[in-house]
Order: structure tokens, then sequence, then C-alpha cells
DNA sequence: ACATTTATCTCGCTC
DNA sequence: GAGCGAGGTAAATGT
């Protein structure tokens, strides 16, 4: 890895054009010939970059000439920095990284609910998850305390497309007489109000979920 | 912002824990507080990291106690960096960055457009860009020569879903009897097949628009 | 290999 | 501040 403080401006041509101002910043250049170019601020994502594989190409700086690196990629995207003032330079082998361990994931939202089917109303019964239709599957299906079926779609996070989805089986699954009537839930830990506002209007019904909340349901019944 | 080559394992604890064991990496600290790990590969994005607004706290070792960061933010998430040896550190002062200057994004292409509607058609007026409606903004909303309305669904590149997209707006759109009949337009620099075969097959017109000539016009407009 | 979904998304804008 | 859409989305996952 290679650290150079430098005063520079930046120009990207590839799948925009994007413009840098001269001024005085991080530039990182990765194992991999990847280059990063940060400022003092903003957050984890540098001001311009060139992701791997591409190549760096250096042109120093020559009489009046300010330095040059020139970084390309197989698409034929370009970075070009052009160096005035170089405040420092310095490289070091940080060796090969074990990489990260994740933990928490969650699909577990859907297991919780299938669980819980209680929070939708007394007396609801599961039918089975990931119920099978020709468009893919349904993620829970179930009956209603009067026995009528009804298809639930989870996401995390609801937006339009839930909706689009969930009407899609509703459409398909109403047209099997031995399943009709189908009503539809949209459960989320968030709905978009234009999700839940096109939903209503299909007489989708939503249900926020509180994945806290039914993850301590969860826990209070296992450990007693 | 300061540099810091390290040894170190890190623990973040927050929307979700994750764990990074003990290896060479460089450790930025923004003029923020915002700090980044990195290794010398994989992407742009860092191995782990804490988002400003956040505060660092340092622990310096002591005996046989390691150094150890503390970061926190406002929400209680942490980032907690063990340092068992410090190869280099160094700060400097970047000074405040004047920013990145994008062009040819979907906003600019509105813009351009939303000044050139003669492209369209003679005669067509601008009622307003991002036209509100209860399940989202329509990008151009404006009345061609007959004094018609005309919903503008813009795109860089357009496929199905932007046929949809704008499906849904001419649905609602065309319920509200003071504005009735509304026609729609896609326009974008590329149109895919399916979405132009979707698009003609609901009375929708695809317009392909020529960035580099609208914004040539724009140039022309302002030089002369 | 490609398509789809997720993200500690980030970023910018509007209300 | 909340909400929403776009992104050079990037990155992970399923097919």
């Amino acid at each position: 890895m290679r650290l150079v403080i430098a005063r520079c401006s930046v120009d990207y041509d590839g799948r925009l054009t994007a413009h840098l101002p001269s001024a005085l910043r991080l530039l990182i250049v990765k194992a991999d010939g990847s280059v990063l170019v940060h400022s003092d601020g903003g957050s984890y994502k540098p001001l311009n970059w060139m992701s791997p594989p591409c190549r760096l190409t250096e042109h120093p700086a020559a009489g009046d000439e300010p330095g040059k690196w020139t970084v390309t990629n197989k698409a034929g995207e370009t970075l070009t920095i052009t160096i005035t003032e170089t405040v420092s330079d310095t490289s070091v082998d940080l060796g090969i990284d074990p990489g990260l361990v994740k933990d928490g994931v969650e699909a577990h939202l859907q297991e919780l609910l299938a669980e819980q089917l209680h929070l939708l109303g007394d007396g609801w019964r599961l039918i089975r998850r990931e119920y099978p239709t020709p468009i893919g599957p349904v993620d829970i299906m179930c009956r209603d305390d009067s026995g009528a079926h009804v298809a639930i779609e989870m996401k995390r996070h609801a937006g339009i497309d839930a909706v689009e989805q969930l009407t899609r089986y509703l459409e398909l699954l109403n047209r099997d007489p031995l399943l009709s009537p189908v009503q539809g839930v949209l459960a989320a830990q968030t709905i978009k109000l234009q999700a839940r506002t096109l939903a209503e209007d299909r007489g989708i019904r939503c249900v926020v979920l509180d994945y806290d909340a039914m993850r301590g349901i969860v826990r209070e019944g296992t450990l007693f």
C-alpha cells in the first residue's frame, strides 16, 4: 500500500464525468492497483476512485509539467490525477488481510413471523413458508381465523416493488378456485409511504414489524 | 487527518456485530472524527469504519494492556480497535475540500430536457419538474401544443421498471378529472427493447435523448 | 457467468 | 429532521 499526501486535481471519465479542483488530498494506491482519493471529511466513500482490476501509469513531473497519474480499467474508464505538490509519499507492505466476520443476518424475520402469526390476528394458522407458485415462492401462506387464505410478503424495507410482487402473487393465487379468495398482507420493518398508499389502494393490508420485540418474545419462549 | 499503520483487531457493535482478527492495517482518522480501517485490497470500502458524527477516545497501551481506541456515535454504535503494534502515526492538515463536480446524471438530464421541451414537440410548456403525487414525484409534468397534460419519466437507461413506474403515475393522474387525459413520455439516453415494446403497447411514447447535443445547445444558448 | 437482492449503504434533494 | 430516489451504487447471494 502506498500513501501519498499531495495537492492534486482529479478527473474521472467513465460512466459519468466528474472533476475535482486542486486541493490537498490523500491518495491511496492498494496492492491490487486500485486508487482512492480521500479528503478530510465526508465518510468512508472516497471523493473519487478506480476499482480493481485496473492499471496505474505514473508520469513524473518534468520541467513545468506537473506529475500525472492515469488509472484505467478494462472498460476504458479513466481516472486522471494531476499532482502539483507532493507532501509525502510512503509505502508499506500490509500483507493479506484475514477478512471480516459478520454476525446477525436477517432471513430470520420470516422465521419469527411464522412462529408469531398471532401478531396478525388471533386464530391465524400457518400453511407453509416459501409456498411455491409458478412465479416464485410466497413468503408465508396461512389462513385467518375464518379459514380464508392469506399470502404474506415479507421485506425488511418495503417499497413499491414489494407491493407489485405481492400483487402478482395474489392475482395468480386468486385464479385457483381452491384457494380463492386470497387476501394479501405486506409485512416489513419499515414500509415506504408510497408503498403503503399503493398497497391500501389495492386492498393489501400493511403491517409494520418490530424485530427486537419479536426476537424478545422468542428469547422468553426459549428461556422458560 | 491522521494516518496510522498498525497491527490491530477491530470489533464493531451496532446495526450488526462484526469482528476483524489481528493484522497490519491502515487506520484513517478524519477531521470530523470518523475512522476508517483499510486493508491492502478489496475496494474503496473500508473493512470497517465509523461514520460521523462520532467520537474517538484513545486508551494508550499500559504495561501488558494493548492500546485501544473506542469510537462511538450518538446511536450507541461502537467501533473498538485494539492496537498491539504501531508502525507509523502521522498527521496532516488537508484543509477543506472544494468538492466534486458531477456531470451526466439523471438530475442534469432532467434539467436540460425541462429547458428544451421543444425536442418533444413545438409549443410544449413546462408545468413543473418533480411534480408531486402520493406515490412519488413525476420527473417532468408539462402540456403539449394542444394544452393536454403530459407526464415525462426520465432515465439514463430505461428498462421495464421505468415503464412500470410511469404507468403507475399515469393510472393515478388520469383519475383526476382536472388533469385527465394525461399522456406519457419515456425519455432516456438508451431504452431497452423490452421497455420500448411494453411502453408502446401501453401508448407511451419513447424518446431517445442525445445528451451531448442537449448539452451543446445549452452552451450555445448561454454563449451568445 | 449472469441476474437478483442487500447494504452499518451514501448522497442529495424536497417537504 | 424525515422521507424518498439515484448511485461510476458496491457487494453478496442464488441460478
